[in-house]
DNA sequence: CCGAAAAGGTCATGCG
DNA sequence: CGCATGACCTTTTCGG
């Protein structure tokens, strides 16, 4: 305690803003702030707080908006049950955490929790339990929980601060944090950094629409009676962790008592079933609660998943799939869905027997059996959850005719689907996507890999190997540090490209995905601040903990190396975090940088292949030339007729043209998915070689067999698991990827936090298998698998993945990709008021997406290459005449 | 209708 | 002194 008090006043020597900018300046005035204004940092950070400020307020008008989505999806499915709102609400608030990205670091306060803090005075926690006398813990601080609480299980005083934030929705005062938005929150850190503390509320899904009143079931209660014992086996296996492993906080993910980390949990899916049928639960706490509780009732399981969170983003995925099922694309078309089951699901039991044949039998059936898993899991009643995985009819059918728009929801629901297949139970399912959604990619990779290899015939045990294998893969790879959160994608993004790279060891993730009390992805440099942390305090006034210079010092430069920032003071810092986004981003450049005619900025020029740089060439005259004034008339009167406040900045940005949009699309598709160009490369070379010593056949069956087999020789997948394999790895990054390109499109940074979370959850999965199609070459007819480098004849992956084959027939190029997969996030926004520049984006976006989706669908362009070569000038041309027939749309937009 | 559960209110407390 | 906090209390809602 005196260490920390007597660094202090250091500490807010250094921060810019004193302790005063605590206060509530004027919660009236958002100009006031003027260094806000003058900072683009700032500016950032209040447009985010914006979003916060509108989520809140929009809260309760949340679900007439989804409803709305429902009722104005051209493809929407029948009336949801109200319940179903709810399990919506609860993936919102699931993407929520993507788009939050807060620190996934509050899980070290169980270690932290052993010890008995000093706590004085009255605003005192309890005296911290032993792990072992751990009742519920609240998930965000980690403290005792007195219940679900704006429908997270939370503390007294967490509730409270949620309940004030929720008061104060328009003090800005909340709306810094002076470190790196990524402040650990628990019980000892939790006063010192409100923005941070919100954040992980908002996070972890706290939201006034989420609150219950009333008494829950029964077998809720029951739930989250389990969850209460299961916290007790964690706080046991957290102190044999630390009694085993006392020093290495990051070598072992689970060293502290009060959130087991260990990866393999989040595998541990057999009881998460529930949590998807959780509606009634409508929130993450609960539906946690009731996932727990199932597989701790079930008892099948070899390791119980004691991470609520985690089964939180079980409960995501559900919502995801619903999301789909009920926000469809926009093509009519159906999707080829009636081999969309791997070849692994020949392996999977007799429950699954109407794999195949069956599923392409099914095509249209409309009943409610045929309907994809994951929809059936939602539509069964709450509670019924430990029972769920069993006997469970498999995905019979990939796509539901009913439920989802074909083309990105038939994508979805096939991958869905697949998953269903593969894995034995439904929970295992859940856990896949909802890993996706909400873990940390080291812990993605390991908790969906086993998924795929996972045969029925093994079973308990081939799983348990896998596992084990996958948990000696994380312990490797679990990240030691984490970036600046919440919603700066721009660092993020920027970050990305390491992560992409595979750096793996240190740079962390840019996108949390939502607040794992149990899964910890240690934090190294916070474990540097965390021992100044050692004493508990409860000051409001300590909200910001003193990071001591030398060691503030240590973790700066310690990022900066990897970020290419030299060490520097805080402020100093963030000015340079600005620039770094500068640097990295088409969205912060400045619009000088942008000539609307001319091409891309040019760092994504200088990213171009050559024959892409071409392409693109071609895009710009052929979009430009023959109606650029049609465009420009377009936004302009557009932009002219709209005033909205919120989007008034952006309206500036309106009076770009399509162009302009175009390449800025392209721009935010090139620095976010970094990997593609190196990943191309290597496939092409190894394409080469192999080519050059004519030995394709050979040398591919050799890899693949190589990639068949274990370390010990044993093999344990087919070639079309593999694929799937490979497939998924990659998957899960391009995932959060999907969220930081969002966060880069233009226009959509301004858009509602709710809808950005609507729209992302909408696209993310069809943006993902865009951004993997390049991975196919059709001279030799083999993918390049991202997860592993194998690469292995496409009929294999075909077996599983016809529709994509067919999309990456078009070979899409990175620029070109980029427009579906625009049109992919902003699809759907018709229920919200549209800036006109949104509106024209979306127009844009929109028409593309349909077109390339109905080019690809057709076969139209596949397998004929040369007519494909230009299909950059093609997608836009058809681009700005879709445009122009949008107008009236658009006015129609502007006019509600 | 009872009582559980959660929202919301109150206020003592500590801090700068 | 003003503020944030959180423990405790009251009110509201809803399951059984």
């Amino acid at each position: 305690m005196e260490m920390e008090e007597s660094r202090s006043p250091t500490g807010e020597a250094q921060v810019p803003v004193p302790h005063t900018v605590w206060r509530k300046v004027d919660p009236g005035g958002g100009d006031m702030e003027e260094d806000q204004v003058a900072e683009e940092e700032d500016e950032e950070e209040h447009q985010q707080s914006k979003m916060l400020q509108q989520k809140m307020h929009l809260q309760t008008k949340q679900r007439d908006n989804l409803q709305q989505h429902l009722h104005e999806d051209l493809h929407h499915e029948q009336q949801q049950e109200e319940e179903e709102e709810d399990e919506e609400e609860v993936h919102h608030q699931q993407v929520t955490t993507m788009l939050h990205r807060q620190s996934a670091a509050d899980s070290v306060s169980g270690a932290q929790l052993a010890t008995p803090g000093s706590k004085r005075g009255t605003p005192s926690p309890q005296i911290p339990k032993s792990p072992l006398q751990s009742s519920l813990k609240c998930l965000v601080c980690g403290d005792k929980s007195s219940g679900v609480h704006y429908g997270v299980l939370a503390c007294e005083g967490c509730k409270g601060f949620f309940r004030r934030a929720l008061q104060n929705v328009g003090d800005p005062a909340r709306k810094k944090c002076f470190y790196n938005k990524n402040c650990e929150i628990n019980m000892q850190t939790r006063n010192r950094c409100q923005y941070c503390r919100l954040q992980k509320c908002l996070g972890l899904g706290m939201s006034r629409s989420a609150a219950k009143l009333g008494r829950r079931s029964r077998k809720m209660r029951e739930m989250i009676r389990n969850i209460e014992d299961t916290q007790t086996e964690q706080a046991l296996h957290g102190l044999l962790s630390l009694k085993a492993d006392s020093g290495s906080r990051s070598g072992s993910p689970s060293t502290s008592p009060g959130v087991v980390s260990t990866p393999g949990m989040s595998l541990a899916g057999v009881g998460v079933s529930t949590v998807s049928t959780s509606s009634s639960a409508t929130s993450l706490g609960i539906g946690a609660t009731m996932g727990v509780a199932s597989s701790s009732s079930s008892g099948t399981n070899a390791l119980t998943i004691s991470d609520p969170a985690t089964q939180t983003s079980m409960a995501a995925l559900s919502m995801l799939l619903k999301q789909r099922s009920t926000m469809g694309p926009l093509i009519g078309q159906p999707m080829v869905a009636d081999h969309c089951i791997p070849s692994m699901h020949r392996h999977t039991p007799s429950a699954h027997t109407n794999g195949r044949s069956d599923v392409s039998a099914a095509g249209d059936s409309g009943s409610e059996d045929e309907k994809p898993l994951m929809l059936k899991v939602e539509r069964r009643g709450s509670g019924e959850g430990s029972h769920i995985h069993q006997g469970l009819p498999p995905s019979s059918s990939p796509h539901s005719p009913h439920s989802l728009s074909p083309s990105s929801s038939a994508a979805s629901m096939t991958l869905m689907s697949m998953v269903a297949a593969t894995t034995a139970s439904r929970s295992h399912e859940e856990s896949v996507v909802g890993s996706m959604l909400r873990s940390p990619p080291q812990l993605q990779y390991t908790v969906a890999t086993p998924q795929f290899l996972v045969k029925s015939e093994g079973g308990q045990h081939a799983s348990q190997f896998l596992l084990k294998r996958e948990i000696n893969q994380a312990d490797s790879i679990i990240s030691t540090s984490v970036l600046p959160t919440t919603l700066a994608a721009a660092a993020a993004a920027s970050s990305s490209k390491h992560q992409h790279l595979g750096s793996g060891g240190h740079l962390a993730l840019p996108l949390n995905l939502g607040h794992q009390p149990s899964v910890i992805v240690q934090n190294a440099s916070l474990d540097l601040r965390k021992k100044s942390d050692e004493q508990i305090s409860r000051s409001p006034i300590k909200k910001r903990p003193y990071i001591p210079m030398s060691m503030g010092e240590n973790e700066i430069d310690e990022r900066g190396e990897e970020l290419g920032l030299k060490p520097l003071p805080e402020v100093k810092q963030a000015k340079h975090r600005k620039g770094r986004d500068h640097g990295s981003h088409a969205h912060h450049l400045p619009q000088e940088m942008y000539h609307p005619l001319s091409m891309a900025p040019t760092s994504s020029i200088v990213q171009q292949s050559a024959d892409s740089f071409s392409s693109r060439h071609n895009i710009i005259k052929e979009v430009v030339s023959p109606s650029s004034s049609q465009s420009l008339m377009v936004v302009t009167k557009s932009s002219a007729s709209s005033s909205t406040t919120p989007y008034k900045k952006h309206e500036e940005e309106a009076k770009l043209t399509v162009p302009y949009m175009i390449s800025r699309l392209h721009e935010s598709y090139d620095t976010t998915f970094t990997f593609l160009k190196m990943r191309l490369l290597e496939m092409k070379q190894r394409l080469r070689d192999y080519q050059q010593q004519n030995t394709m056949e050979r040398m591919i069956g050799r890899i693949i067999s190589e990639h068949l087999k274990t370390p010990d020789g044993k093999e344990t997948m087919t070639s079309g698991e593999m694929c799937w394999q490979g497939f998924q790895m990659r998957l899960n990054k391009t995932i959060q990827d999907v969220v930081i390109f969002a966060k880069k499109l233009p226009g959509f940074p301004a858009l509602d936090q709710d809808d950005q979370i609507s729209l992302i959850k909408g696209g993310c999965f069809e943006v993902a298998c865009v951004v993997c199609a390049p991975f196919i070459d059709a001279e030799t007819n083999t993918i390049f698998l991202l997860g592993n480098g194998a690469i292995v004849p496409r009929e294999d992956m075909k077996v599983g993945f016809p529709w994509a084959s067919i999309l990456w027939s078009c070979f899409l190029t990175s620029q070109s990709a980029s427009m579906p997969s625009s049109c992919m996030i902003l699809k759907k926004h018709s229920s919200l008021p549209l800036s006109s520049y949104h509106q024209i984006v979306l127009a844009c976006v929109t028409v593309t997406r349909v077109t390339v989706l109905d080019i690809c669908l057709h076969e139209k362009i596949a397998d004929q290459k040369n007519k494909i070569i230009n299909k950059n000038a093609l997608l836009s041309s058809l681009l700005l005449v879709q445009c122009h027939k949008k107008q009236k749309q658009i006015v129609h937009f502007e006019q509600r």
